[in-house]
DNA sequence: ATCAGAAATGTTACCGGTAACATTGCTGGT
DNA sequence: ACCAGCAATGTTACCGGTAACATTTCTGAT
């Protein structure tokens, strides 16, 4: 920057003026400026601004995990909000495990980020902690928590599956077996798996067939697993209704190998709304999210967090971002629904 | 951090050390800082080290889109080869925009990234001289450019549509269909073309059935046109060979509505093995490509660059990471070559 | 006990920007 | 011509760490 000041005979300052364009520079010197620093490509060292200014530019950002659609998209569409008021995104992927999450959590503040994005999905207690003390707006995606740190930005996974479950028992279906994890304990999974009891005994209907398997996520290949021993798990179901799209497409795939007719014979339907269940053949029924509306509205609430006219008292501490469900072709249609146009709309 | 040296009755310069474990502190001394430390909850702040030490502990990493399992993929797999060496990813998408790409760069640049890994798809002049001005090792991945301008991790697109083209003349097939882009120049869909016309020609064959279709990156819907208009574009072929895979799976979507028999009647082809084309009915028959590898690769090349006990010149300039050819169900099997196993492998 | 040399700790200056305040130059009203 | 008041620019100090060098404290060999 001295070698500009000294070229364009101003001093350092004026020279920091001019690149910030505060207006504080006359047009002339700061053309003059501008056209030293394009010539000897000068790049101004941002973390000396930061050490200064106080203002990062950071917003860091946890996932799960980026081997899922669902939430690159919904990073990508953060990134695209952020951009416009310059902001960079610091991206961690978590792996679905809160002592990584823990460690994450740490490492981004050492950047000092403006706010903190990260899905719910239980933290530990060391994490709330660190967020608490960063003195930094949190903003939590994707469940809402019961007792949040900050903001939230997502819906209630219980009551989407209770939606769920409760369309599926207006379809008709009576025996329904709920498949999700084992040992998920304050995850979406057992959230979900609530809503699905609650629809269930609101409507008298038995909860017993509660199929637990595999680890949280849970895969494509958990799922083929467990419809490929169909007799154990679903005799006498008429619907299997599973935590999320993935293993729902393998106990698809594995009753298709095994000539059992998906609606006809039984149901199956999803949650999230991934790409396979559209694809698939037949296409899967699923509880459908809008990851890049989460990522948009997040965005959209850190630019309101971040604007100096607009009272902190006017924003919402939580903002829905509502599920749909989407019918295709592995549900029966009984009631002529609302139902999902081809699959490569 | 004077607080804390205070208040353990040293100067901050120890806690300094005792923080990065830098071994000159003694062990009792140290024990009595981190305790402090965990007790004020100080975090230390990393732009004013990296104003100090001039290491700011980024890698600046770009990719045409996280939209797209391949890049998020190849991203994740990055990150965690650089958590094990204390970096961060600084991550931008250019959305396929060599004038985005160049915005990116020159905002990455600002925080002193330690390398710059981008993805190789045509780069804007200014680009070029910004990333050799930087005076920062670049990685080019995904394609192998004529003139790299650095390191490169990746496989030719050129040769591997070759290798495909070639094995589908070996199947049998002679009138072959090539889909791609209009106005690709540059891109990996111009080199994909050229691959299949050089071995097309090699062989005697007509390249006359160049289809070009949408603006890259072709989509699924864009192929499904295509598909929809099978008298005008696809009469008399054999073997439709897309630009990727998500147009080879609109294609075949098409072709199952009209009836078209997939591989009997004709045999469709991808690149790249999108999720997609394993899940598609038929699956699609590919060029496999690893993006975990690329990442793990790149992350590997990042970690020897930086390593301070290797000379620059034990590292080689391209790091190749090749491609396979999968074979599936909707190319006819003419000579028992591998396939690939069930969809849920 | 003495002292060389290593280990542990302290001091000073600097990394590259910007906030805050100071100064200079210019404008137009009287 | 004079001066209030703003526009444009300059000066100084500081953001929070660490490099480099200085100093003190501890070892163990003689």
């Amino acid at each position: 920057m001295e070698d500009v000041a000294q070229a364009a005979g101003v001093s350092r300052m004026t020279v920091s003026r001019a690149l910030r364009n505060d207006g504080s520079v006359s047009v002339a010197t700061r053309a003059r400026i501008m056209k030293i620093v394009a010539k000897l490509n000068y790049v101004p060292d941002q973390s000396a601004g930061t050490l200064s200014t106080r203002r990062s530019g950071f917003v860091a950002t946890l996932v799960p995990s980026l081997n899922n659609l669902h939430f690159a998209e919904s990073v990508q569409a953060l990134n695209v909000e952020l951009e416009a008021i310059g902001l960079q995104i610091l991206l961690g992927h978590t792996a679905y495990s809160t002592e990584r999450e823990e460690n994450l959590v740490e490492s981004m503040l050492k950047r000092r980020p403006e706010v903190i994005v990260l899905p719910f999905d239980g933290h530990s207690r060391r994490t709330v902690k660190l967020l608490k003390q960063a003195n930094v707006p949190v903003i939590e995606q994707w469940e809402r928590p019961q007792r949040p740190v900050g903001y939230t930005v997502g819906f209630s996974n219980r009551d989407a599956s209770r939606q769920m479950t409760e369309a599926l028992i207006a379809k008709g279906y009576r025996k329904i077996a709920f498949v999700s994890e084992i040992e998920d304990a304050w995850t979406r999974g057992a959230a979900r798996r609530a809503g699905f009891e609650e629809a269930m005994q609101a409507a008298g209907l038995s909860t017993r067939q509660m199929i637990r398997y595999g680890s949280p996520p849970m895969s494509i290949e958990d799922g083929y697993q467990l419809g490929s021993d169909f007799k154990k798990y679903f005799n006498d179901i008429e619907c299997i209704f599973c935590v999320s799209d993935a293993p729902a497409f393998g106990v698809l795939s594995a009753l298709k190998v095994q000539g059992i007719q998906v609606p006809d014979d039984i149901a199956v339907v999803g949650f999230g709304n991934f790409e396979v269940s559209r694809f698939a053949s037949p296409s899967i029924s699923t509880v459908e999210v809008d990851p890049a509306r989460i990522g948009r509205e997040t965005g959209r609430l850190i630019r309101r967090l971040l604007s100096d006219d607009e009272s902190p008292d006017d924003i919402p501490g939580h903002i829905a971002v509502d599920v749909r469900l989407s019918w295709r072709e592995s549900t029966r249609n009984a009631d002529a629904a609302q139902t999902d146009t081809e699959p490569d709309a």
